[in-house]
DNA sequence: TTATTATAGTTTCATTTGTAACTAAATCAA
DNA sequence: TTGATTTAGTTACAAATGAAACTATAATAA
């Protein structure tokens, strides 16, 4: 095994060197390094509508998503499709979003399985509250980077991500 | 919907490109992007070596720290400053890779609060079966872009999480 | 009709996680 | 020295989470 790796430590046969093939620097690491920085974002987002609100990040999504198209009531399951919730996360931020009388739910009268959902007047003031709030973080951010960076970063995001739904998918 | 934002702003549709800036929706919303982006790219390579050793994001992360310089040993506090992860994280994923012989552990003999950790020879196996295959999983996510797009991923992460840091910072 | 399957959403239970309290060892102040 | 404080790491307990089972309704098939 040859390479430019250092010398073996002290002990003899020692812990083994990697190739620079094999070679994984965390803290260069896309994946890694994409997990940080969402979870500082999220982190700083949250912290906004948890302080004013203690809503948790899956009440705020809903919260969110109802507040765009205030008039068209959703089922849990457009939530579930808007917000990529799974049913239970779904499920259990309606229940506290009900209890805090924050949305209020009626049954679809043609099929009773089903309920739509809407922000109430409290949550629709929630929604007034945060959602500028939020955009303004995020225009803050996007305005601290050089007109070059920020005109890249939605077409270099949005590749990612269909590139990485595409692997997910095996292909 | 795939017109663009109504309302460009002064600059015209350059610094502010990335989605409108009037009105929160969730799928052109920077934060909601990242974490998603964040979840699908984690979940992939997460698949490696959950299946390969039943390992968890947690569990990885120690090891591909202590994999990078095999020779010199890590105190659990090395591993929360070079992984992210708080002390308690870091204490249960030791633990288990103890349990399951990936790294040994021994007592700092100058001061006895602290433990130098360090891979094994099974820990090893499995940073050269694993890190290898998150490192091409990396490259053929990368290839996949242009090379423009490419160029500038570095980069612009790099600063986002540097303005996301200042920002939380409270600057 | 009645039986079967599918769908929307909820509940249960075991596991995971986060916060705070804790132990043990080292350092500092007098 | 001795008592207070800090540091490294663990443990305990409550809250959050995920997977699977479950309820209720609707659609389909015989």
């Amino acid at each position: 095994m040859s390479g430019p790796a250092s010398e073996p430590g002290p002990e003899g046969a020692g812990p083994q060197s990697f190739g620079p093939a094999q070679r994984l620097d965390l803290a260069a690491y896309l994946p890694y390094r994409l997990s940080i920085l969402s979870n500082t974002v999220s982190g700083a987002i949250a912290a906004i509508y948890e302080a004013r609100y203690g809503l948790s990040v899956a009440d705020w999504r809903i919260v969110a998503i109802l507040g765009m198209a205030p008039d068209r009531p959703l089922t849990q399951k457009d939530l579930c499709a808007r917000t990529r919730m799974d049913k239970v996360q779904v499920s259990r931020a309606v229940k506290r979003l009900l209890e805090s009388g924050r949305i209020a739910r009626e049954t679809d009268s043609a099929d009773r399985r089903r309920a739509h959902l809407r922000l109430t007047a409290q949550g629709r003031a929630v929604y007034r509250d945060v959602a500028p709030a939020t955009l303004a973080w995020e225009r803050d951010l996007l305005s601290r980077l050089t007109p070059a960076e920020a005109a890249v970063l939605d077409t270099v995001i949005a590749r990612l991500q269909q590139v990485a739904d595409e692997m997910a998918a095996g292909s």
